[in-house]
Formats: structure tokens, C-alpha cells, sequence
DNA sequence: CCGCAGGTGTGATTGTGATCACCAAGCACC
DNA sequence: GGTGCTTGGTGATCACAATCACACCTGCGG
């Protein structure tokens, strides 16, 4: 199958403009001439679905440009967001491995561009080449990393504050500092954010003119200014 | 490094004796016997430490016998167990993967044997023999999918009583029914299975309490029968 | 200009589980 | 038999975040 919402597919592509360190760089040459060959490009608009949990796993993706929203909901309605991929990352691995349905949701949360990868094709291409199952294995590693994370601030890490403070440093950690390493852009709707961490949407609200009323941070628009790290770092404390 | 607290190694035990479709099983005869070559069997009283969280990875266990209780704490001295691992189960394999520290802490909830592969070996012999590392990127999928699921529980059904209700279904489940599929052994105390799922030892004591009362379940010595399954299912309804 | 929609700010109320503070049972060990 | 220690049971209290119910603001399209 083939990824849905196909237009102007733009060949040049490659995951390792981004990250050197991902899947998919620095393999023979052997193995680049033949990813290339089962690799499909793409570009999707916004909101589009990349898939959908529950699916049977048609492949892998792996984003190109523009950021994707990982989630996964209940029946009765209450949504978790996992992680907000950037490009370079990995869509989808851990399902197309084991084939079992895709565990989440993936929807471009801004127009872009991803290769995708289909099952077959891919599982065929790991078993001829060793190195790429160990990168896969690598980067398998990573997600459950990440995912365990998530427990350890779910499940232990108690009051939302707590939980707000770290989604917080973690975006300082990541951001890709346009000027100020304590300047960020938000562009996640309170009910996002509420999402992210498992709380509601007041909540979130309560929680930012709280941190900002104690001097933490401070809001301008979508940009977010980071006032004193250290008393954040504490409310993390582990 | 060699495992600790090593005595009476026995041989002759094999992960596949308890669980076929995982890592070691139906390899080629050469990636078999390199890898009889390169492990190296212990047995381990109750209450040892395979590894602990924060410790650079010395390798990969391959439980034989016995139970291992996976957990990890706060500093503020919260714990959370992820998951009693059984004879087959594979221990600590994203670490050493990844060369990030453990994440967790294994311990053995009773005497039992465990397989132990050095990190370097392990990795050379999957640098090697590539259907290996395939099989591990397998298992790392499961892995995921596992605490992906536990994200899902902590994340979305807030209460304490879907969640114990979600527990003892999996239990039951799991249990390979020594008689009737309703009956269990239960050996964790309350405490135990409160840090399973998030909440205090009183909260659990007062559900299996309320349990019992609504007629749902019994809870006999250290067997617990369940009563009314389908009312269990549906509180758990996603 | 109006109207509307999506996002945000904030009060009042309420339920629920954490916390504290006990005691009772079981069991080991001297 | 006593003395600990771990586990289980239960009441009283309390804090905190979910929930409900608004009003407000901003941008946008007609």
C-alpha cells in the first residue's frame, strides 16, 4: 500500500539532513542504493493522518519537514499526546516490526514531507542487512526509552505542576535556540498541552499564570521566556 | 563483568525450555552455539539485584527460574514496579543496546537462575549474525508496546479502580491456570500492587474490599477467585 | 460592521484519593 | 511467653484538581 495524499514529491529527502545519528545514515553503500530504491517520498498538508491506531501497519515513516502529533485516545473520549515528532524522526517502527496494529496516531500537525517505507519491502531489507536491523534495534531502544520516561512522570510525579515544569524544561533542552536558549515558540494550544501531560485544559491555564505570578516564566504571545530555570528544575527535583 | 552472587550454575538451562518465540530460539546452529559460548548461567538468592537502575549496562539477563520485580523510585522515594518478569523474559536488553544506564531495577522476588551475556559480546554476536539483531529489534517491540500500554493506563483511566480491575484481568490472563482460570495466586502484598498501579497501600486494601463487597471478586488466603469477570471487563471498558 | 469560532481566564463547587493515625493479625526469632 | 516486624484493615481529615459555568478576547470571513 502506498501512503495516501501523494503530491510533489520531493526526491532529495534525506532523514540524515537532520539527525547523523538516526536510522538510516553512514550504512554501505550496498544498503543507501537499495533504501532509496523501496523509499517513497511524500508531502502531506496539515491534520493529514499518517496513520491511525488500530491499522494494520502498512510501513514506516520517517518525517522529512514539518512536525507530526503522536496520540492515542480511549473510548470515552480522553486523548493523551505522546510526542510531537520532529523531522528526522521515526514513525511507526515498532509496529511494522512486531506487526501488530499501530499502537497511535500520527497527524502532520503542519504541512510536510515524509518517506515512507513499506513493510515488506523493509523487513526484507533488514534481514539482508544486518547493520540497518541493528540501527533499528538502536532506535527501538531509544523510543522505549522515552516511553519509560513518560511512566516515570505519569506514575510518579504526582501533581500536574510538577508535570508542567518538566514538559517545560524538556522543550528548553530540545529547542534548536533561535536566539535566546530561554526563548521558546509554543505553538501547542493550552488543550494540547493539557493533553501532553494528562491534566485539563483550566488546569493549564491556572498553571501558567501561577508559574508566572512566582516569576518562573512569562508568556508574550506564542513566545515562552523561561524567568528562573533552577526553581523549575527543582519542582522536578528527581 | 561477571553476574554477582554466583553459585550452582546449571547448564543445561535454556530459555526456550519456557517461551518459544523469543530471542534465542531457532537460530542457525553456528549463531546458537557462539551463543552458548559467549553466556554464562548463575543462580541468584531471593532479594538480588540483577542491576540497578542508574548503572552502566554490563549486559543482557535471560530469566530461567524464579521471578524478577522491574521497578524503578523517585528520590523523593516513590516507587513504581513496570512489571514481574517471568522465566523467558529478557532483562535489561534496551540499555545494553543503547549503552544508556539501566533504567530500571531488577530484582528477584524469589531464588531462581538467570542467564548473563557481557554487553560486548552480545553486541559483537549481533553485529555478526544478523537474524539475531532482528530478533531483538522484535523484542524491543514488545518492550515498547508494554510500556506504551502502561502509559495508556496511567495516562487515561484515572482511577485506582479501573486500574486494579485492569491488573487482575491481566493476571488472569496470564495465568497459566493450575486448575480453574479464575483462581490466582497472588504473592505481591497490597503494597506491592499499589506501587503497580500507581496509588497507596490503603486505597488497594479498601478496593479489594469494595471488590469483594459488590461481589466481583474473593480473595482467599493468597488465592483470588474471580466472581463476576464481565463486571471487571466493563469497568476497564476501553 | 457583525457574528462566530477557537482559544483563554477565572470563580464556585465537589469528589476522590492521599495522608495521618491507629490497631489487629500473622509470623519469626530469641 | 514475650518482643519485634511486616502486612492488612479502617476511620477522620484535607488538599487538590476535575468539573461546571461563565465572560472575554482575538482573528477571520462575510
Amino acid at each position: 500500500m502506498r501512503a495516501p495524499y501523494g503530491l510533489n514529491i520531493i526526491d532529495n529527502c534525506l532523514t540524515c539532513q537532520f539527525r547523523e545519528e538516526y536510522l538510516f545514515c553512514n550504512l554501505s553503500s550496498a544498503a543507501s542504493e537499495k533504501l532509496t530504491e523501496i523509499k517513497s517520498t511524500a508531502v502531506y498538508p496539515k491534520s493529514a493522518m499518517l496513520f491511525i491506531e488500530g491499522q494494520l501497519p502498512r510501513g514506516v515513516f520517517v518525517l522529512c519537514t514539518g512536525k507530526a502529533k503522536l496520540s492515542t485516545s480511549s473510548s470515552d473520549g480522553k486523548t493523551i499526546i505522546l510526542k510531537i515528532s520532529e523531522p528526522g524522526d521515526v514513525l511507526g517502527l515498532s509496529a511494522t516490526i512486531s506487526n501488530k496494529p499501530y499502537e497511535v496516531t500520527a497527524e502532520m500537525m503542519e504541512p510536510g514531507q515524509a518517506n515512507f517505507i513499506a513493510r515488506d519491502a523493509f523487513l526484507s531489507f533488514l534481514r539482508e542487512h544486518g547493520e540497518a536491523a541493528l540501527r533499528v534495534a538502536e532506535q527501538l531502544s531509544r523510543n522505549y526509552h522515552a516511553a519509560y520516561e513518560e511512566v516515570r512522570t505519569l506514575g510518579l510525579s504526582a501533581s500536574p505542576s510538577e508535570k508542567l515544569a518538566k514538559l517545560v524544561l524538556a522543550w528548553s533542552t530540545n529547542s534548536v535556540h533561535p536566539t535566546n536558549p530561554l526563548h521558546l515558540k509554543v505553538t501547542l494550544t493550552h488543550e494540547e498541552i493539557a493533553e501532553m501531560i494528562g491534566t485539563t485544559r483550566e488546569t493549564v491555564t491556572r498553571l501558567f499564570s501561577d508559574f508566572k505570578k512566582k516569576q518562573l516564566l512569562e508568556l508574550k504571545g506564542s513566545t515562552l521566556i523561561i524567568r528562573n530555570k533552577p526553581a523549575l528544575e527543582k519542582m522536578v527535583h528527581s
